[in-house]
This record gives C-alpha cells, sequence and structure tokens, in this order.
DNA sequence: CGGCCGTTTGAGCCACATCAACCGGGGTGG
DNA sequence: CCACCCCGGTTGATGTGGCTCAAACGGCCG
C-alpha cells in the first residue's frame, strides 16, 4: 500500500528529499491519494529528525540521562526506538525538545514474554512506552477467567493517566511476547509534567485516544456478532500497526493465542477457533503461528463494520 | 448513610463551622469512619465557597460573561449549580479562580428529554457539563440497533476529550430525561486551557476516569452475566450520583427506559425486563416510573462484582 | 375514547458455552 | 537421540442463556 521504501541506511538529507517528492506529487491528486502522499511525507520528514536527533549528543543538562553518557544503549534498536518517537510526534505533537526530555528520562527495559509490567490491585509506579512486542491489559476475576479492557501495539503509552489513577491499578499489563519498554518513574514524570505542559498534553491526547478506543470496543462487545467482533479486532490492531509502521505490509506480527482473543473479544476459545476457521475459508485472513495476513482488507472491514475514523490522531483542532 | 443535613439556608460561616465539627470529629476514629466525615467536611467547606462565590459579583473583565449582568440566570437553580462545582473542586480540583473563569466562558442551556447534544458524524463545537438530568451517549447500527458508550449523571463533564476529537463525533448524546447544562464553545475552551493549565488537567482528569469506567463495561460486557451486568449498571449509577449528591439516599431518579438499559447491556429489552423482575423478586432493587431504590446494597454489589475503586477520583498522587 | 409508548408474558430457536477427547510441535530431561 | 510432556490448536457432542417473534396489557395524553 503506501510507503514500501526502507528507510533505513539514509541520510536526514535523502529523507527530507523524497518527503519533498511526495508532496510535490500530492499536488494535483485526489482527496485521498493526497492525504497518503502527505503521510508518507511527514513519515520521512520525521525519520530525517529521528537521524539527526540520534546522530547529535546533546543529553539533557540538568538531569544525567539513565543511559550512562547521554548515548542509547547499543542493544535498544534504532527501529524500536523509532516506533517510538513517531507517534511523539505525529500524535502527540511533541517538540524535539519535549521528545528528548522525555527520553533523557526514561529508562529502556527488556521485559520476557508473559512477564507482567503492571499488577491487578499493586499501585503503578511508572509510565511506561512500548517500543516493540505486544502486551495487553486484563482483568482476573475470582475463578480465574479473564477479560482483556486494552491491546498495545508499538508506539502506545500503556498507562497515559498514570498520574491520576487511583492507588490499585485494577487490571493487570502483561506481555504477549518479548518486548523492549521505556520507564519513566512517576515522580520523574510529575515534574516533566510541571516543568514542559506540553507533555501533559501528550498524555492527555493518549488517554483520549485510549477511551476513543474503549467505547469501539464496549460497542463491539455489545452489538456484534463473535464474527464481526473478531473481525474488528484484527482491523484495529493491523491499522494501528499500520499507523506506526507503514513499510511493514499485510503480513505482520500477532502474537495472541485463541484463548487470549477469546479473552478479548468475551468468547470462549474453542468458538474463537471455529470463527478463525470460518475466516480462513473465506479466504479473507491467514493466521499461523503468531503472523497475521490480511487478505482482504475491504471484505473484513465490512464484515467488522471497521472504519478508522477513532484512530485518527491527532484532532485536527489543536489546543 | 453520610451528610443527612441540609446544606441549604445556611451561611458560609455556619457551613464552615459544621465542616470543623466534622474535622474534630474525625481525630481518634477509624479509618473508614474518618474518611467519610472528612469527606463530609469538605462537601461543607465547598459549599460554604459557593455561597460565597455566588453572593460575589466579580465577573471576568477581560470577556463578557454570557449572563449579561454577571449574575447567573434566576431560572438556573443553585443546586444544579451545585451539582457542578462540586465535581470541578474535589475531583478535578480547580481553584475557585479557575471555576469562575470557567463559568463565566459556560452558557447555560436547557435541553428537553430525547434532545441530543452532539449528533453522531457531525463535527463537536462545544464542551458541555451535565448540571441536572440525565444523558447516554450511543452509537446507532445501519439497521437502527443501538449501543450506549457512556452514561451521564449530574456534575460529569459529556465530552472532556473535545479538544483532541476528529472532526466528526462517533456517537450521539442525547438526554434521558429534561435535562440542564452548561455549554462552553470549543473556541473558548482552548484559550482557556491555554491560559489556565488546571483547566486542562482538569479535562485530562475526567478522561481519565471516562477511560476508568468504560474498561469496567469492557468486562462488565465481556464476562458478566445479564443479570451481573444489570446490577452492576445500577451499582455504578447510584454510587457516581451519590458521590455527587450524597444527600440523596438509596432512592433516586432514573430515567432509563427498559430498551435503553439493553442498549447499554448488549441485551434485548425482553430480556432485561425478566432480569430485572429477578433482582426484584429477590428484594434487592425496586424500580418504578423512573425510580430506583436500592433495597440491598451489600447483596446488589455481590452479584455486580462490583467494587467502586475505579470511580474515586482524584487520585492520590497530584501534579 | 383511541392511539401510543413502555412493560409484560409465552413459545420456539439459535449462537455460543461447556465438556471431552485428540493432535501436533517444540522444549526438556534422561 | 528418544521419550515425554505441556501447551495450543482442532473437532465433536450436547447444553443453555439470551434472542426473536408475537400478542396482550396498562398508563398517559390528545
Amino acid at each position: 500500500m503506501l510507503l514500501r521504501l526502507s528507510v533505513k541506511n539514509r541520510s536526514p538529507v535523502e529523507l527530507l528529499a523524497l518527503a519533498a517528492d511526495r508532496r510535490e506529487l500530492a499536488v494535483g491528486k485526489s482527496a485521498t491519494v493526497r492525504a497518503q502522499l502527505i503521510n508518507e511525507a511527514k513519515l520521512l520528514e520525521f525519520h530525517a529528525d529521528l537521524r539527526a536527533w540520534m546522530q547529535q549528543t546533546e543529553p539533557d543538562a540538568k538531569r544525567p540521562a539513565p543511559w550512562s553518557d547521554g548515548r542509547l544503549p547499543e542493544w535498544l534498536l534504532a527501529a524500536e526506538l523509532a516506533s517510538v518517537l513517531s507517534p511523539l510526534r505525529s500524535r502527540m505533537a511533541l517538540s524535539i525538545a519535549d521528545q528528548q526530555a522525555l527520553l533523557t528520562n526514561a529508562v529502556p527495559r527488556r521485559v520476557d514474554k508473559g512477564r507482567c509490567l503492571l499488577e491487578q490491585g499493586e499501585p503503578e509506579h511508572a509510565l511506561f512506552f512500548l517500543c516493540d512486542g505486544a502486551a495487553r491489559a486484563f482483568r482476573t476475576m475470582g475463578d480465574g477467567v479473564q477479560q482483556t479492557v486494552a491491546h498495545f501495539v508499538p508506539g502506545d503509552v500503556i498507562n497515559p493517566d498514570s498520574l491520576f489513577r487511583p492507588v490499585a491499578s485494577r487490571n493487570s499489563v502483561c506481555m504477549l511476547e518479548p518486548s523492549a519498554v521505556l520507564e519513566i518513574p512517576i515522580s520523574h514524570l510529575a515534574s516533566l509534567a510541571g516543568e514542559r505542559p506540553a507533555i501533559l498534553r501528550a498524555m492527555f491526547i493518549e488517554t483520549a485516544r485510549h477511551a476513543s478506543i474503549h467505547k469501539e470496543w464496549i460497542f463491539s462487545l455489545g452489538r456484534l456478532s463473535a464474527e464481526s467482533r473478531l473481525a474488528h479486532l484484527l482491523c484495529e490492531v493491523w491499522y494501528r500497526r499500520f499507523q506506526c509502521a507503514p513499510e511493514e505490509g499485510e503480513a505482520f506480527d500477532f502474537p495472541m493465542t485463541q484463548q487470549q482473543l477469546a479473552d478479548t473479544l468475551g468468547l470462549s476459545s474453542v468458538h474463537v477457533n471455529r470463527v478463525l476457521q470460518s475466516l480462513r475459508r473465506q479466504d479473507l485472513i491467514a493466521l499461523r503461528k503468531g503472523e497475521l495476513v490480511i487478505k482482504n482488507w475491504t471484505a473484513l472491514c465490512d464484515i467488522a463494520q471497521f472504519d478508522p475514523g477513532y484512530l485518527q490522531y491527532p484532532a485536527p483542532v489543536g489546543l
């Protein structure tokens, strides 16, 4: 679909040139094509900024960076960082300076599959950005039955409302596959948000975005059939991944077990299995070994009643 | 339960004295009793502030107040205004000055039952506070089936995330009974939020609160039986009303039809009817003509798996 | 008085749950 | 290297919660 070219191994200057190309191309086109091209241009410009930023070494003087010399630990891949930085700019509209302030206060961590970032009933001591991997937030009932209440893809802030959360977290958050996160202690976050209103606004935007998604899930759980619900979830996750990593295409990483799908959709795992088979038989998707391929996007959107409007942030009206 | 005394017809000084009494009483008590007493004290202090504020006439000079002479229109009852002001202070932690700034930019409006504040597919031009009455946000599908995604009681901000919302609203919001709202044009809100970060933070808190509630609904829709779901909704609405108007007691205004309950719970109206009867037969509730009486709170919470933790704002960690 | 809206009741049915068994692959320990 | 196991996916048989359709009921309002 969109951005097929690789952004790796290109200099900031090259990237900016490519972006300019796209903006030029966009002029005479129809509305949707123009939007796509401009989107691509923005992404390219962002990657240019990122390149530039990563090459420069000007750590925040006021607070020592958690990575000792102000440089990223070498095991944190540029691609992983990029998938966080992209939404910081495009969704949350943070300036480079604000992004740096945020990042120099963040501690990068690797988290194993199945490991929890937050535990139901325990206080939240930190804010988390998901850089790579996948996570879900869920509630476990007394009888062991679970219900997923949120799903996270790279670039998402896991708990943007952590500043205002009641003491005990209501849900656990745990990784669906080996992941990388950035962690910011709440105390740091509070002072950051105090000094830089843009960061508070960014967390607000992320919270609003989550709320939008929650409403969509409520609609889905309340009124859609099992097949539509499943299709809707697949569309949503695909679209959210696409927003952050447009170069991935129709095949992508989807590490949920059928039981976890069931816990997300309010179904039993047996039924999820049958519905998945039905979707496969209709040649809409292929899902094997944690890789999902969307084979017929329009048809899938159709049965899902999926309309990505609710995922389009930032909104046109700024502050 | 708590605050049984009337706050009407008392001077600010009297109210402050009563509050002081409560704080004094609280000293030796157990944690829960102390919390209740302190809560009462805070409410009393708030009402004292409110009295004082309403008597004073110092309209914001920079912007003319919508009500011409800087005084409230006489048809807007003090009680209605109080139910907005209470959460402005207790949940959103706004100073009197911020509250005034907000209110002098707000236009009070009466809205008929069934009338919509926001229409699915149309842009949102204003922020709304619900002063009195009740409202719901819902989505209508192609075949006319509806799903409610949020429910509002007096004191709620209807669309706190309106600043960052995509152009087209995804849901309609319409009144369940004759209501009073305060309306703030988005343009005003934007400049307000720019000048006064506390107001931005207040909207953030409200958005976070809504998100908490949404997660609870997702849990409820996904994993609870029809009976538990209904009980859960009743508990939630009662508790939210109680937070803003503790003097109301176990009987309160509940203007939803069975069809609307069904649209909220993802059920059919026929089934809602039968479940309601079951709850009545168990002597847990009485619901007639828009008045709901909770006859056995603990039992109802029990089958609902209701734990009000998610409604406890503000959170202990401030900014 | 009639019409309308919301509630109530009954009969039949279907989507999805539950229970239970089997399969296949990857990891682990002997 | 094999034996084993455990986890996740698959399949079938059977049960049930909640849906649909349909009709009657009751209060309110014009």
